[in-house]
DNA sequence: AATGAAACCTGACAGC
DNA sequence: TGCTGTCAGGTTTCAT
């Protein structure tokens, strides 16, 4: 489900409510697919620690960890979510969902779970501070090194922007709703597009995920503390899911097409 | 090197 | 009620 602004907005709903807790204990699933290193690393890795911070890397969640009295060993604890995953702080009277995969005991008595029905995610652990993954953080790049990731790529402009190693975090919904912005079609091959274009696309991408996350600050509490499906607060689709429907500047039907294996929506007469 | 299609999974929903 | 088909906001792998 989630990209960058959802993620956010989980990373930062979590650190509010767990940044200091020591986990305790771990259970762990017998399903393997969602774990990216093995069970008894996990477990080694996150009983005893300390959270010292939770935040977001592309689309992925990073929990610092620290040993609290004793040799500075640092670790930290990497979540992706895929499609389906989620990470709920939970009491233990709380029933434990279908697809629960991990459970993090912490030492003020409540749980932090891991739930992932479809198992497109995925649960790691890295000792120290060397987690990385590649690509440019959309919001923190500038507009001449994001104009250079797509120099020479004949592949459609939509394609390009959910290429993880260029740029980190967009997803399907933001691709279609920054195109629709910038007034590019997905299909455009991205050398092809001019640089006035370029210049409206990073500042329209800039924009939605900004108001994005800005719109998923209010009900984060919902999505990571209740039953899970409070979601969030939707910002306002241009194009995004709205085949068929009038576009809100022009009034012409939006159009579906698949690129790449993804739906893809745009407006036929604002988009060139 | 880069591109597209297929695969990985379960669940929700529409239509019959 | 239950069947079938389609779709899902992600990533990786494999064949061109």
């Amino acid at each position: 489900m989630p990209e960058l602004p959802e993620v956010e907005t989980i990373a930062r709903g979590l650190a509010r409510r767990i940044i200091g807790e020591a986990i305790e204990s771990v259970w762990i699933g017998q399903r393997s697919q969602p774990l990216k290193s093995p069970a008894k690393e996990i477990a080694r890795t996150l009983t005893g620690k300390r959270i010292t911070a939770v935040r977001r890397m592309g689309k992925h969640i990073v929990i610092d960890l620290e040993t609290p009295n004793g040799a500075p060993r640092p670790a930290q604890w990497i979540v992706h979510l895929g499609m389906t995953g989620r990470l709920l702080v939970c009491q233990p009277s709380d029933a434990v969902e279908k697809h629960t995969h991990l459970v993090a005991h912490l030492a003020s008595g409540r749980e932090l779970r891991f739930v992932d029905p479809r198992m497109f995610g995925k649960l790691s652990v890295v000792r120290g501070n060397g987690f990385t993954t590649a690509g440019s953080e959309p919001l923190d790049i500038g507009f001449e090194l994001f104009a250079g990731l797509f120099r020479g790529r004949r592949t459609p402009m939509k394609s390009a922007l959910l290429n993880q190693k260029l740029l980190r975090g967009v997803g399907n919904i933001y691709a279609d709703e920054s195109l629709f912005r910038a007034g590019v079609r997905p299909r455009r091959r991205a050398a092809r597009v001019r640089r006035d274009e370029m210049q409206r696309l990073f500042d329209g991408l800039q924009a939605v995920l900004n108001e994005a996350i800005a719109a998923g600050g209010s009900s984060v509490s919902d999505y990571v503390d209740a039953n899970g499906d409070a979601g969030f607060f939707q910002l306002e689709h241009r194009v995004y899911g709205r085949e068929g429907e009038p576009c809100l500047v022009c009034g012409t039907a939006i159009k579906r097409v698949v690129i790449g294996g993804r739906s893809s929506h745009y407006c036929p007469r604002c988009q060139k």
